[in-house]
DNA sequence: CAACTGCGAAAAATCGATTTACTCATTTCA
DNA sequence: TGAAATGAGTAAATCGATTTTTCGCAGTTG
C-alpha cells in the first residue's frame, strides 16, 4: 500500500507537523523532548510519526551545527586483524554516541592520508582518530593542526604537542620481550623491523634493548630495519642470514623478535626457505598477535596489543575535546600482553631433526 | 595569519559569491563547468576560490538531491583479510566516482544488519553493498525492498529476484578442489562448515560432492555442519574425530576440506590437539585464502576470493542501477583460483613420525 | 482597567549549495 | 520595425531540520 510513497520520498518533519495540525517547530521540540509542549499536541506528534514511520534525516539535521555528528577514521590498511578489530571497535563506540563513523583506509601512504583528510575537513567531521602511516610528525597532522581539526592520534603514535594520542605500550612489551628471551638463555637475537615507523620502531628497539642489555651485558643484538616496504626487507633478511651462516657456527642468532606483524610473516618464510624450525633451529616473537597464530605448529608467540583500550581511551579522548575539553595533550600507553607459545624455546637444544641445511 | 579564520568557519559558496562580485548562482555555475558564464567573471570566480580555499561542503551540496552521494557497505565482520580487501577495495571505487563509502560491520548479527540498513536509509544513501550475515533472504534484504533502496549483494548469496548479486563461483571452485583430492588418490573426505550461511555452503557442499561422486563413485563423503557459531563448531568437529577414531584403523578421513576460514582455523587447532599434521596425517584444504597460509609449516592449501572483481563488478552493477538502469537482476559468479600447497598430500603416505597416538 | 507575566506555539531565519524562474540586454529573423 | 530568440546573470525557492524571534492569549498585578 504505502509502497510507492515508502520508495517515492520520505515523510519530512513538515508531512509530520501538518499530519498532526501543529509546526514542524513543535514537531523538532518533541522528538527533543522539550517539556514546554502541550501533552495533547506531543502525543498528536508521536502518533503522526508513527503512522509515517517518520526518521530524522541526518544530513539536515547537521546542516546547522559547525561540527556535524560524523567522526572519521583512517587506518594505514584494513586487511589485517588489528585495523580490523580498531575499526570495530571504533564505529562501535561512536554509534553509541549516535554519530556515524566513516573509514577510510590510507593505504599506507602519507599523501592519501592528508588527501582523505581533506575531504573529512570537507564534511566538517566532528573529530577524526587517525591511525598514521608513518608517525605523529606527518603531513596528516600538520594539515589537521592548520585547520583546527579536532582529532586523535593512535597506533604509531609517541605523543604530540597538539593531539591526545593513545598507543600501545610499545617499550614496555619489548622490555617483556626482552626478559623472557634473556631469561631463556637467548644471547644472540636478531630484531626485524620496518624503520619508516620511527617513533613507534624506536620505542619497541630501545624498550628491548636495554632491558636486554641491563639483564645480559654480554648480549648481541643485531638489528635488521628495511626503510619502507616490506620486499627490501625480506631481501636484507635474506642476506643477513646468508652472512652469519657464512660465519660458520654459532654465528647464526638463536632468536628473532619481529617489531610488527608483516615482518613475523616474513621471518617466517625466510624460516621456510632455509628449512628452519621453530624453537628448535630458533626462537620468533613478533610484536603483533592474530588469530593463526595459535593453530600453527608451533604456536607463534606474540606482543597483544588491547584494541579495545586503544579505541577506547581514543574515543574517550576524542569525545572529550570535541564537548570543548581543555587542556595539554595527554599521551596515553595502554600495556600489551606478551604470549609466550612454542615458537620460543631456549637455544642449544640441538638442530631440529628434520633441518637439512 | 588565517589562522582564527581556518579554525572557526570555512568559506561558503557566498563568500566566494562577494569576493568575486558575483552572485552564488553564478559560482555554482563557474563549478559545474557551465559554459554560460562570461569568462572574466568566471576567472575572477576562480580567483575567489583559490584565495578563500573554498572547498563545496558535501552534506550541504547533497541535500537537496533524492539520492545522496553516499554509497553504504554492509559487511559481516571487519577482522579477517577478506573483508579487508572488500571494504579497500569499494572504498576505492566509491571515491573514483566521487562518493564517499560508509562502512559498517553487522558483527554476524541480521538484527544489526537490519539496524545499519534503516541507519544508511536515514542517510538517503545512493546504494549500499551488503555482505548479508546468512544469505539472500534475510530481513535485510526484505528491509531493503521494502523500502525501495538500491543495492547489491555480495558473498554469501546465490542469486535474487530483486536485487544483483555477486560472488565467488563457490560451486567450480569446490569441484576444483574436489578433482584435485581425488586425484590425489582420497576417498574419505570430510567436509566442515557453518549451516547458517544456507546458499553459499549447500553450492560448496554440492559442488564438491557432485564433481567427487562422479570421479570416483566409492567415495565416502563426511560432512560436519554447525548451525551458528564457531565454538559449537569445534566441538562437533572433536566428536566426530573421536566417533572416527574409535572405529579403529582407516575409518579416519584422509582429508578435510573446510568451506570457510574460521572452519579451516577450527580444523588446524583440531589437529594440534590430536598431533596430526598436514599433510601425512591428514590433508587439508579451505575455502578463502590468508597471507599466513604460504609461511606455515607445511603450506595451507586454500581457494582464493577474486575481491578485486567481486568489488569491481558489485560497484559497477550498484552504479548501473542507481543511474536507472533498467532490466532484470543478475546473478554474477567470479571463477576462484585453487591454490594446492602442502597441506594436501596423498594417503596412505604413512603417519607422521611425530605422530604420538 | 491598563500594564505585566508567561506559556505554548507559530513564523521566520539559518545552514550551504543547487535549481528554477525571471530580468534585462543584445541579436536574429520575418 | 517589431517579435522572437539568445546570452548573462540574479533573486528566490528548495532540500529538511533546528533555533531564534515573534505573537496571541490567558491569567495577574497595581
Amino acid at each position: 500500500m504505502a509502497h510507492r510513497q515508502d520508495q517515492q520520498r520520505r515523510a519530512s518533519i513538515h508531512d509530520v507537523a501538518s499530519r498532526a495540525g501543529v509546526s514542524a517547530a513543535t514537531v523538532s521540540k518533541v522528538m527533543a523532548g522539550v517539556t514546554t509542549v502541550k501533552p495533547e499536541n506531543a502525543q498528536r506528534v508521536l502518533d503522526a510519526i508513527e503512522q509515517l514511520g517518520y526518521r530524522v534525516d541526518p544530513l539536515a539535521s547537521d546542516m546547522r551545527r559547525a561540527k556535524r555528528r560524523i567522526i572519521g577514521a583512517i587506518m594505514p590498511e584494513f586487511e589485517s586483524e588489528f585495523f580490523g578489530q580498531m575499526v570495530t571497535q571504533l564505529e562501535s563506540l561512536a554509534e553509541q554516541r549516535g554519530y556515524t563513523l566513516v573509514a577510510a583506509s590510507s593505504r599506507e601512504s602519507e599523501a592519501r592520508e592528508t588527501e582523505i583528510l581533506a575531504r573529512m575537513h570537507d564534511w566538517r567531521v566532528a573529530g577524526v582518530v587517525l591511525a598514521p602511516v608513518r608517525n605523529e610528525h606527518g603531513p596528516a597532522a600538520d594539515f589537521m593542526k592548520a585547520n583546527g581539526m579536532t582529532g586523535v592520534l593512535i597506533d604509531r603514535v609517541l605523543s604530540d604537542d597538539a593531539f591526545d594520542t593513545v598507543s600501545a605500550d610499545s617499550a614496555a612489551a619489548s622490555a617483556e620481550v626482552a626478559r623472557e628471551l634473556i631469561g631463556k638463555g637467548h644471547r644472540h637475537i636478531l630484531v626485524v623491523g620496518l624503520g619508516e615507523q620511527a617513533a613507534t620502531v624506536r620505542a619497541r628497539l630501545d624498550g628491548f634493548r636495554t632491558t636486554a642489555l641491563k639483564l645480559a651485558p654480554d648480549v648481541r643484538i643485531d638489528v635488521v630495519l628495511a626503510e619502507t616496504d616490506v620486499e627490501p626487507l625480506r631481501a636484507q633478511l635474506r642476506d643477513y642470514f646468508d652472512r652469519v651462516e657464512g660465519k660458520g657456527r654459532g654465528a647464526r642468532p638463536t632468536a628473532v623478535y619481529s617489531l610488527f606483524l608483516k615482518g613475523t610473516l616474513v621471518a617466517l618464510s625466510e624460516f621456510r626457505r632455509r628449512f628452519w624450525h621453530c624453537p628448535n633451529d630458533i626462537s620468533l616473537v613478533g610484536f603483533d598477535d592474530a588469530e593463526w597464530m595459535q593453530v600453527t605448529w608451533p604456536a607463534i608467540a606474540a606482543v597483544v596489543q588491547p584494541v579495545r583500550q586503544i579505541a577506547g581511551h581514543a574515543m574517550e579522548a576524542l569525545f572529550a575535546r570535541i564537548e570543548g575539553g581543555e587542556g595539554p595533550p595527554v599521551a596515553r600507553l595502554e600495556p600489551c600482553q606478551v604470549l609466550m607459545r612454542e615458537s620460543v624455546g631456549s637455544p642449544g637444544n640441538g638442530p631440529h631433526p628434520g633441518n637439512r641445511q
